[in-house]
DNA sequence: CATAAAATGTGATCGATGATCACATAAATG
DNA sequence: CATTTATGTGATCATCGATCACATTTTATG
């Protein structure tokens, strides 16, 4: 998220300039495929709600997929970020053990994940789809940068590795492991698959994955198959 | 998938009538959409490689989601059909115990699972997306067709609580769960996220994942978090 | 078998879209 | 103040999704 100094919602513009062009076109994208879906979002419809010629929308992305690339880099800034502050936030009695330390940064680091999900089903759609995953290098945020979800989530086995949670055997492949099952909790809650479900019940799925990972991870008997 | 009588392949066509355009369509939709994805994906292109008029694909498929609608069709309808046709064809000794045969049988869903998305990421991704669940009535393939994927896995799953190898209480739910876990993986498969690793790699991922979900449903003791 | 009805394909056409262009205007810079 | 850079305009083009009246083929019916 570029973050400039003008306003975002939409307000009366006389001047030639719209002032913040870049940042409104990817909020009003993501508001407009929220009701018309990835489809039926159209770069002039877009360019007329905000009172701008569509031809000034090429001046901030090259096209139409660079728009959607950019919503997708926002999305995984943000997820990083929301990780961290809810893990910061939310561990209050720092007189727990190690052990119930890591598990609850484990633990509220999923609820990041899962809630930004569910919050933004939209921008974490397109994070999985062509414009995100599938065009992206996902190694190089994997190893460089550290704000990325991917990043974290190894940060956070470490953790419960180091306070002897799980263990040495048990960390090996462990990311791509939690990764899956926190990211396939999500999916399918953004996906439709669970539209029946309230808001409770999609929680209390999530905490049967948390649980049920923990305890694999902590097995040290696996039986394979 | 509607299976009619004509070959399917394109075949220099002389006749008036295309004979199994309903089909070819759908056959050549996910091929071009592997190439140039779903944006670049254009019924025009289509029907001018198949030597038909546009218009002629309208009058079997109302408008361009309606396509996209029937390929996720059939692949739930192919994806029901391979978990079955693994299951029968991969459990070789019936002496096994009722406790080996059910969990041979769960990972072989599991595997049929995997399997489908990996060799067909393009109508796997679509199944899950707008065209797919987004617009499915989900619960009504859950509690009405026997084919359907999901309803497979709790199959699975009873039968796993009926050799108990889980108890009754972590029956409840595990459909949610095991669905998470076994889909999550499927999707990072697809989605790029994995595209470093090699096709033994991901199978010794899905094995990690299937163990794991084992192991936290035998576990009558799990920690919640 | 003949003929009506249903299914399927054609070509023209419409409005909308993504993208590019030369040109216009504002903002930043020195 | 003057010049460079950033940003927005309006026209334009090829393409697309979709619809229409009309043509052809297949199927059903008397």
């Amino acid at each position: 998220m570029t973050l400039k100094n003008k306003p975002i919602s939409q307000q009366q513009r006389h001047s030639y300039h719209h002032g913040n062009l870049s940042d409104a076109i990817k909020e009003l994208a993501i508001k407009l495929i929220a009701e018309h879906g990835v489809d039926g979002f159209s770069i002039r419809q877009a360019a007329g709600i905000l009172g701008v010629a569509s031809s000034a929308v090429y001046r901030h992305y090259q096209d139409k997929s660079a728009l959607l690339k950019a919503i997708c880099e926002d999305g995984f800034f943000r997820l990083g970020q929301q990780w961290v502050s809810l893990i910061e936030s939310g561990v209050v009695s720092m007189d727990a053990t190690p052990q119930a330390m890591s598990l609850a940064r484990f633990s509220l680091g999923a609820d990041a994940y899962f809630k930004f999900a569910t919050e933004n089903p939209v921008v974490f759609q397109l994070m999985f789809g062509p414009y995100g995953t599938g065009s992206q290098d996902w190694t190089l945020f994997q190893t460089h940068s550290t704000d990325h979800p991917f990043a974290m989530l190894c940060k956070a086995l470490d953790e419960l590795k180091s306070a002897g949670v799980i263990s040495e055997k048990a960390r090996e492949n462990a990311e791509y492991l939690a990764f899956s099952m926190i990211h396939g909790i999500s999916c399918l809650a953004v996906s439709g698959v669970f539209k029946e479900m309230t808001r409770d019940q999609l929680w209390e799925q999530l905490m049967l994955v948390k649980a049920n990972l923990i305890s694999g991870l902590s097995n040290n008997n696996l039986q394979k198959f």
